[in-house]
DNA sequence: GTGAAAGCGCTAACAC
DNA sequence: GTGTTAGCGCTTTCAC
């Protein structure tokens, strides 16, 4: 027997659709007994609304894009935050009824920007989640910014005046997490700067700076390697940082990978963390957890901030409201195995 | 100024919309001066087909569902096999114009049941691609067989004639593994089961069996342990293996995540690998490179298996041919520094 | 090889 | 509070 149409919910509960369309958008203006005999017909039909039709006559595809770096073109792949995001934005879709359509793509492609273009008007979805470094590349917010689609930064670095973005703190929490090596009695600490791209990331290089002088350390140059957010990268820059005479005793990296790095070379060279060597990260990534000794980190609050951005776009698209300015949301600063109080 | 329809395209190219229709749709009966006109017209009103209006005429929602457990409800996360797999099915999706609808789901929870049934009949995808080690769980292929929606089993372990099902062959690719390390001088080759409910894993131990035979070594109960897929149960099987007296010179886990435990406890009882471990993993995860000693594994061609698992459903959804059976992909074995040769 | 007409199943605008 | 009607932009069927 063929599926239920509202023609059939309506016959039955003798009332006429435009009322069961009311019951099913859970629309005012319906008597509650009318209502409750609606409801009564739909479960004995057992009816679902058909998702076309409705995207059809109401010239809204219930779609919300996430786009991203694809996590699987590199080297050392990101899944995780790739995955966190997803969750973040499904979340919201779930209460909205409206479908996550995910779109990994290379951002050094020649022709990204007519890429997305391309997939924004064939797929028309109702707004956009941008993430980082994504949100960060001009190239990339003008073409999408080109079709009109609504869409929301996502760790942006830079806020400007004409869309909304969602980001961590990560300044201050960069200052925090500085603050807190220091505390541990640390008067050399180390910096591992992330992919200039990337300008959230940068804005940990300010933090960094900010904590060294909110506990009376004066920040010297010497003490930063400048990395790419690759594993490699930050095992490049723990190899020139740890060979020096004096060496640090804690360093903070720009991003968890870049951590795990450093991690690596100090095991090979037989350095021990934390007891010789401090090393922070930030971010919060599976592998934070999974490499011994565990990587103390900051903890992004990505699904948040996804999920925040989805819902500031469902709403968009329902009431139209302006989509402007910047939320922030703080990090958590998770200690774990791989800091400890400076060698004596 | 409004976007242009099907109708606009047929006044500008003076045609039926029909015939636009055959031109958008690749279909034959159009002569080749006629298609020309109507592609000059599409391209100069930059047309684009409606995916709703599609949808809901021709009563296909275009929609591909990747169903899979929720990485993100881990302690560990998994997060590269989802990747990998949402990969494959976006290539096999975006040749023929389909979406990909993701849908994480938590098999622990009592009713996923009915909640992938409604996802189903919500949003009627043409297809599903069910990963492992949902595809084994009678529970959930029995809520997705009920909905009648055509369905593809990722790394089922066990066959039946009912559906179709694409998978990597677990058992000679272990057997394989365990031939390497014997060929390595190893006598004593430990093996770490996996998680009783995924049956492809299961495969894994059978492979191992098949591998010691192989190489003339003989099996022995005391030499397995069991694990649950996850790296904290690979470090309580290697806490285990490696106490004994005459412990294993060797360590074939089925999966990564254990045998990444495995390497941080012989990090921890100061054990040297290669040197006087061998330790080998199963499916390539990115921690298989991330950690160090990097793990010899062997690559699942997870994104091939998803590809074509979503290529013949969108072939049956046009064709209505058969699903059934099952197809073989073979692994890679990567021998990276985790393993070497016997100790004297 | 091409076209006319009839839906697909819903929402929106407006009438009652 | 509730119903009527007209689309939404395509595909399908069938006629020519």
């Amino acid at each position: 027997m063929a599926r239920a149409t509202i023609f059939d919910v309506a016959k039955l509960a003798e009332v006429s659709i435009k009322t069961v369309s009311r019951v099913v958008n859970n629309e005012p203006n319906v008597r509650a007994s009318t209502k409750e005999r609606v409801e009564k017909a739909i479960e004995e039909l057992s009816y679902r609304p058909d998702q076309a039709a409705r995207n059809l006559a109401s010239q809204r595809s219930h779609l919300i894009a996430l786009i991203y770096d694809d996590p699987s073109s590199y080297e050392i792949p990101s899944a995780g935050y790739v995955i966190r995001m997803q969750a973040g934005v499904l979340r919201a879709c779930r209460d909205a009824n409206c479908e996550l359509l995910i779109h990994p793509c290379n951002y050094q492609d020649k022709d990204v920007g007519s890429e997305l273009k391309t997939l924004i008007e064939t797929a028309r979805p109702d707004g956009i989640v941008l993430a980082a470094p994504l949100s960060n590349m001009p190239r990339i917010v003008s073409a999408i910014s080109s079709t009109k689609t609504p869409f929301v930064r996502v760790s942006a670095g830079n806020k400007n005046g004409k869309d909304y973005s969602v980001s961590m703190n990560d300044r201050e929490s960069s200052a925090e997490m500085t603050r807190y090596l220091a505390s541990l009695g640390h008067k050399s600490i180390a910096f591992i700067k992330g992919h200039p791209k990337h300008k959230a990331v940068g804005n940990r290089f300010l933090g960094y700076q900010d904590g060294l002088r909110d506990s009376g350390l004066k920040f010297s140059e010497s003490l930063v390697e400048a990395g790419d957010n690759s594993i490699r990268s930050g095992e490049a820059c723990a190899t020139s940082l740890l060979a020096r005479e004096n060496r640090p005793t804690a360093i903070f990296a720009a991003n968890d990978d870049m951590a795990a790095g450093v991690v690596r070379v100090a095991d090979r060279l037989g350095i021990s963390i934390p007891d010789e060597l401090s090393v922070a990260g930030c971010d919060d990534v599976a592998l934070a957890q999974q490499i011994y000794p565990a990587l103390t980190t900051l903890r992004q609050p990505l699904g948040a901030m996804a999920e925040r951005a989805a819902q500031a776009l469902i709403e968009h698209s329902t009431t139209k409201k302006a989509l402007r300015g910047a939320d922030t949301f703080s990090a958590t600063l998770l200690i774990r195995e791989s800091t400890g109080p400076a060698p004596k």
